[in-house]
Formats: C-alpha cells, structure tokens, sequence
RNA sequence: GGAGGCGUCGCCUAGUCCGGUCUAUGGCGCCCGCCUGCUAAGCGGGUUUGGGGUUUAGAGCCCCAUCGAGGGUUCAAAUCCCUCCGCCUCCGCCA
C-alpha cells in the first residue's frame, strides 16, 4: 500500500500513476475524501475519550450520592464516545480499502501502456539459425521424451493437467539449475533460504497476493492455509512486524522451493509440455533495503539474472515492463526472456521487481530512522531461475540434430561433468 | 487428538486473585549530561510503537491508542468474559 502521508502531499503524482498504468485515478480522491472525514471523526472521538478519562478519575475518588451522581452523568458521554470511535473506525476502513486499490507510484522512466508496451533494453545473444544448420529444431516435449526427461501424460494421470513427471536427465537437471542458483546468489552475498510454503492469509495479504491474483493462489480450506506460488512470499514475511537493522547494508535472501499456480484464467495458453504449469521449482532473491537504495538493488537483481542466463548460455532479451502491467506492488519490473526456437520468439524465464515500499508497508517492516523514529524500507525480488521455462530453453536451444543437447559449462560440475545428455529408450513400462 | 500453564513498552520483572491516582513497578542494557589523568564506578536525566493536533517546516508541546491479536461486559479493563495466535508441560498417537 502506498503512503498516506504522501499521498497527501503529492495527490498528483499518485493520479499520474494511475494513469500511466491504465487504472482508475479518481481512487486518490475517494482516499482523500474518506481521510478528511477520518481525521475529523478521530479529533472528535479523541476529545470526547479524554474527558471521559477525566470523568472517570473524579468517578473514582468520589463517594456515595456525589458518585451516583457523577455516574448519571457520565452514563451518555460514554455513548457518545463510542458512537465517534465507530464513525473514526468506519472512515479509515474506507480510506484503506481505496488506498490499497491503489498500485505503487511508478519509478520515473517505467513504459505507459500494458502488456505490449514493454521496452527492450537489450538483446544478448543470437538465436541459433537451424535451417543454416540443416535440421528442424525439436521442441521440449520431443526431445524431453527422447531423453527420458519429460512425462506429462503420466503427471495427468496422477495428478491432472498441467503436471508432469521429471525423470531421470530431467530431475538431474532441475537440480542441477537449482544448485547452480544457488552457488551464484550464495557468490553474490544472499543468504541461503529454505522457506515455508504454507502461509497464514495475513503474510499472502501482505505480500499483496491477494488483491488481483486471488483466484492464481491454491487455499487449504480445511486449515485456512495458502500454498505459495513464489518464495517471495514467505520472505516478505519474514520481517513482517519487524525493525529490521540495515547499517551493515541490504538483507539479501535467496530460497528455493516449490511454486503453486493454479494458472486460473489461461485456459488453453501454453497447454503443450512444462511451460506454463501448476508446481514447479524455482529460486528467488528478496532484498530488504533502504528507499533511497532500492533502483541500485533493482540493478543489481537484474545483473545476476543475466549472470545466470549468460552462464546457461542462452540467448535472451532484458524488457521493461510496461506501467499496465506490473502487479499493484512493482513500481518498476525488468523480465529477462530467453529466445525458444521452436516458438520463434522470446518468452520469459526471470523476472525482478522494485517494491520500492510498497509491500514493506503492509507488512510493517521498518528500519530505525536517523532523525528518531522508524521508516518503512523497501523490498525487491527477482527470479534466480526456475526449473521448467530453462530446462525448455536449454533443451531447445542446445539441441544437436541427433536429439542429443549440450550442456553448458556452468551446469556441468553439477551433473557429474557431462557434456551432453543422450537420447535413451521410452521410459520402462509399466509393471503391475 | 486430550489436559493444564503462560504471553507486560530491547531483555528480565512487579501488577492480574478482589476493575478506579497504573499517568504500568524495579533491575539490566542502551543514549545524553555531570564528575573524573583515561576507563570503570558514582550521580542526574532519557529510553515501546502507531496516530491526530499545533507548526511554513523541523524541534518542542498537547491529546488518543497500545500490557500477544480481535471482540464483549462496564461510567471505567493489563486486571472480568469470549474467540483466535504463539510458547511451555504432561498424556495419547506417529516417527
């Protein structure tokens, strides 16, 4: 949720935003107007509790008739108190329900528009040229099949559409890219995270999961639970209600673990082989810092990305995501899209936000402020890697004719220190 | 799953039975000052968090809320009642 107090300051520049993202900017002015009446009720009710306070003291001294008395007359005073706390209680419940409908300012330079009004900011890389070569790419399914790596027809048997079983080279490559995410952000300074996945509504409301994307999130009724669709989650929630101590410089998490999506509203989109998913793998950066720190940490998350598809040896583009299409927390969003032959075109493997404050707010997650007093910091997070999306884009691009794939240098140390992986046989039948 | 105990402003702690000068006690730690070759000790003061008002702004001052969280009873709640959360102990069950 965005400030309040700024908000005040700047209505301007809240409505911009608004606009730039395509949404509603007339929200500020419901918050305005539901913040006037807030403070006006709270100076009412504050007055009329303080002299109820100062009832009660004589009440308490005095004796007999002189008590009857005083109690008589306090008796509609405490009505009123609680009339006034009811009406302040009301209009800050309006204010807040607005403001948190309300998306993050944008950071100055963030593309206007939506979905298709990215900025590229660069392309790295070349996407190999298969018909130089002489043969028609296979795609991930293919080969994943011809390599014993990927089985989707019996992942929905198990357990439905969208899952799969990984076998084999494909589970050694999963945790291959996992280790490999791991060794790098633990080089850059992150501290290694294992996370929960289950959160209470409280931590998946204060990482804002909650607002547009609802119906994406898998609930446990029976226990009030949400399976979480990102490690970011969970450490959003880890300083939740916190002041946390950044002299020393930003707090730098990176965790691994299993995703839930329960990709509501993508019927169809994606439908052939892992890549649009409900559970997979993936290994996520959250940085906590301070506001005036946070587009050098941006940077900084978006560095190690490319380290990452660079060390994958892929070919790849870097976008900025347009305003409309960021998610209420983001108020700037880098994607780094890997190139996928057989789809001609680029699609997204990693991704990293700017929160700026956003999210730390509703958390309560606040740092000492020079001056005396506390200040909300800012979080960031940004996708290491996944397991599906790259295991596709390494398959694909690093395909030879024979089905057989090169690996890349940096993933061989963790696969035993082969080079390629080879077709093998169909996976064994099936035996009673 | 069953039974019981506990949760106080960084840490420890008084207060809760029996509601009202609780404006939450004391200690430790920390901060500022005094004293002092230096340090320590000693002395004095300060030290939860959020919000509102005052102010050009800040400082300061005033007020409200905050005793795990949320409701309730009452003129009045740290204190009584209910729900939830967390921690601990015992029993059962499973590793």
């Amino acid at each position: 949720m965005i400030d309040i107090r700024e908000l005040r300051a700047d209505p301007d520049r809240a409505r911009t935003s608004q606009q730039a993202r395509g949404e509603d900017p007339g929200l500020v002015d419901v918050v305005l107007s539901a913040d006037e009446r807030h403070r006006a009720a709270l100076a009412q009710f504050e007055q009329a509790r303080a002299e109820q306070k100062a009832f009660g003291k004589s009440v308490a001294r005095a004796q007999g008739e002189e008590k009857q008395a005083l109690l008589a007359q306090v008796k509609d005073l405490a009505g009123r108190v609680k009339q006034l706390d009811a009406e302040a209680g009301s209009a800050v419940e309006e204010r807040d329900a607005a403001l948190r409908r309300i998306g993050n300012v944008i950071v100055d330079g963030v593309p206007v528009g939506g979905e298709d009004d990215y900025v590229v900011l660069e392309e790295v890389g070349v996407p190999r040229d298969f018909e130089a070569e002489g043969f028609a790419p296979r795609d991930h399914l293919e080969l994943g099949e011809l390599l014993g790596a990927i089985d989707t027809v019996r992942g929905a048997k198990v357990s439905g559409a969208r899952f799969y079983y990984l076998l084999g080279a494909g589970a050694r490559l999963e945790l291959a890219l996992m280790a490999l995410a791991q060794q790098i952000t633990q080089e850059e300074g992150f501290v290694p995270v294992v996370v929960p996945t289950l959160v209470r509504p409280e931590t998946m409301a204060g990482a804002g999961f909650l607002d547009a994307h609802a119906d994406e999130v898998y609930r446990l009724e029976a226990d009030d639970l949400y399976l979480t669709g990102t490690s970011e989650v969970a450490l959003a929630g880890l300083h939740a209600d916190e002041i946390v101590d950044l002299a020393a410089g930003p707090l730098r998490y990176a965790a691994t673990s299993t995703c839930y999506r329960r990709e509501a509203g993508s019927y169809g989109k994606d439908t052939r082989g892992i890549f649009r998913v409900h559970q997979f793998t993936k290994t996520e950066m959250f940085v906590y810092c301070r506001p005036e720190d946070a587009q050098a940490e941006h940077a900084n998350l978006l560095r190690i990305e490319r380290r990452v598809l660079e060390a994958l040896e892929l070919p790849y583009r870097v976008i900025d995501v347009a305003a409309g299409d960021l998610g209420g927390p983001a108020a700037r969003k880098f994607d780094c899209e890997a190139w996928i032959p057989t789809q001609g075109r680029y699609r997204e493997l990693t991704s990293t936000s700017n929160c700026t404050t956003y999210q730390a707010r509703r958390l309560g997650t606040r740092e000492r402020a020079e001056g005396g007093g506390t200040r909300t910091v800012a979080t960031l997070n940004g996708t290491a890697l996944t397991s599906t999306r790259p295991i596709i884009a390494l398959l694909e691009n690093h395909q030879q004719e024979d089905g057989s794939v090169r690996l890349p240098e940096a993933l061989r140390p963790f696969l035993g220190g082969e080079d390629v992986l080879f077709p093998v046989g169909p996976p064994p039948a099936r035996t009673v």
